[in-house]
DNA sequence: TCTGGGGTCCTAGGACCC
DNA sequence: TCTGGGGTCCTAGGACCC
């Protein structure tokens, strides 16, 4: 019987190296993506130089700028990374049929029935690494073990830039440490520490029904792996942290506003509909809050969204005092077909589509919607577009 | 030192119906 | 009139990942 291997392949300091490649006088220098040094960010991805400072993701953007004061701070472009992730997988997907992506910059390859072509294994994942290299230019680790778990522990010991086999998995993963698995967090962790466990052997041994749910899934579904393509979003957020905490109603309002008017547009855009909407508020103390509702139908129109989201807004802004620190909006149940929509909703899609209609002749700012324009108070952007009475559509 | 933004999946509990 | 139990749908929130 053949083993079934499994390749795992991982773009090293995916945004760090992209920003590198396009300004090559970085090169060698501690880059941090994320933002700047005095924002209300964290670290997105910082350079192997960075990391020698103890930079790494997640951390606050203030910390790493006190750790690594020579750190060159740089805002994420996005759509860049994104274009750059594109090539990663049409290149992988021509080099091999069963292509499962993770994220932007990592998948795993199903390496069955490849085997006939190449001497080895080993060798097969040497020519699909460089080839990758080269066509994207940037520098990946690979793993590859009898299973996705395997495989991506093999990637981590291969970090920078190598390639690793891990040819013994199963003595491998008993004495690993339940910290390297993914999908136990801190949480899991700390609750395992409690009990006394740190080793998967251990765990085993000990409790195996909590092995089987925590490790099992990793062993079994992996080595048959659904090669399922990157599926359809099932849902879409955006949410912003203020650069410092509000508590001006109206510009909480304007901001969520704005949100829900992104929202709607790339909905409009990808031809989608949402069924739920879900707001979220984080107070000044960080404590954070959601409420959702189903509409009951689907719709993309700004208004009918709008109406949901104040009504959220307010039911959340009676949890606590204000000031609050941050506002999101999030769509849910997507569908690419609308069923039948209320009489009383279809002028907010009409208005929505005609609204997108411009934008796409002027650019977003041509037009906007009236209560967005508080945000200019503290947000002053070049606005020379139509303004959208808010008073007289939201009657 | 304060702690982003974009996602996925799971669970507990309430409401409701039979 | 009071009762139980199961099934389903929905929401809030938590844990986790990159």
């Amino acid at each position: 019987m053949i083993p079934p291997f499994v390749l795992h392949i991982d773009i090293d300091a995916f945004f760090a190296a992209v920003e590198v490649m396009l300004r090559p006088g970085l090169k060698g220098k501690p880059v941090i993506v994320g933002g700047m040094p005095e924002e209300r960010g964290v670290v997105c991805t910082a350079s192997y130089e960075a990391r020698k400072y103890g930079v790494h993701s997640g951390m606050a953007l203030r910390t790493a700028a006190q750790k690594c004061p020579s750190g060159v701070f740089l805002r994420g472009r996005y759509h860049i990374y994104s274009q750059i992730s594109k090539r990663f997988f049409d290149c992988l997907n021509r080099l091999a049929p069963g292509v499962e992506g993770v994220s932007v910059d990592e998948a795993y390859i199903d390496l069955r029935g490849m085997q006939y072509f190449y001497a080895s294994v080993y060798e097969m994942a040497e020519k699909i690494k460089i080839v990758v290299e080269k066509e994207i230019g940037l520098r990946v680790s690979a793993g590859v073990g009898f299973s996705k778990l395997g495989a991506k522990l093999a990637t981590e010991m291969a970090k920078p830039g190598g390639l690793f086999f891990i040819e013994d998995e199963k003595t491998f993963l008993s004495n690993l440490s339940l910290a390297k698995i993914p999908g136990i967090g801190p949480h899991t962790l700390l609750i395992l520490q409690g009990l006394g466990i740190g080793r998967v052997k251990e765990l085993k041994k000990t409790y195996p029904s909590l092995w089987k749910k925590l490790i099992g899934p990793h062993l079994y579904s992996s080595t048959r792996f659904p090669r399922k393509t990157h599926g359809e979003a099932k849902s879409f957020s955006r949410e912003t942290t203020f650069p410092e905490d509000i508590s001006d109603r109206e510009m909480i309002m304007s901001h969520l506003s704005y949100l829900v008017d992104r929202l709607s547009l790339y909905l409009i855009e990808h031809h989608l509909f949402t069924g739920r909407i879900e707001i979220k508020v984080r107070f000044g103390d960080f404590s954070t809050f959601t409420r959702r509702a189903a509409l009951g139908f689907s719709t993309h129109g700004y208004h009918n969204m709008w109406k949901v989201s104040l009504f959220l807004l307010n039911e959340l802004l009676k949890k606590k005092k204000l000031p609050l620190r941050l506002v999101g909006a999030k769509v849910e149940q997507i569908s690419k077909q609308r069923d039948i929509l209320p009489f009383v909703c279809l002028k907010s899609e009409r208005l929505s589509h005609g609204v997108r209609d411009i934008r796409e002749r002027f650019g977003f700012s041509s037009i906007f919607i009236g209560r967005e324009l508080v945000l200019e108070r503290v947000y002053p952007v070049e606005r020379e577009g139509i303004v959208l009475k808010t008073a007289s559509l939201t009657k």
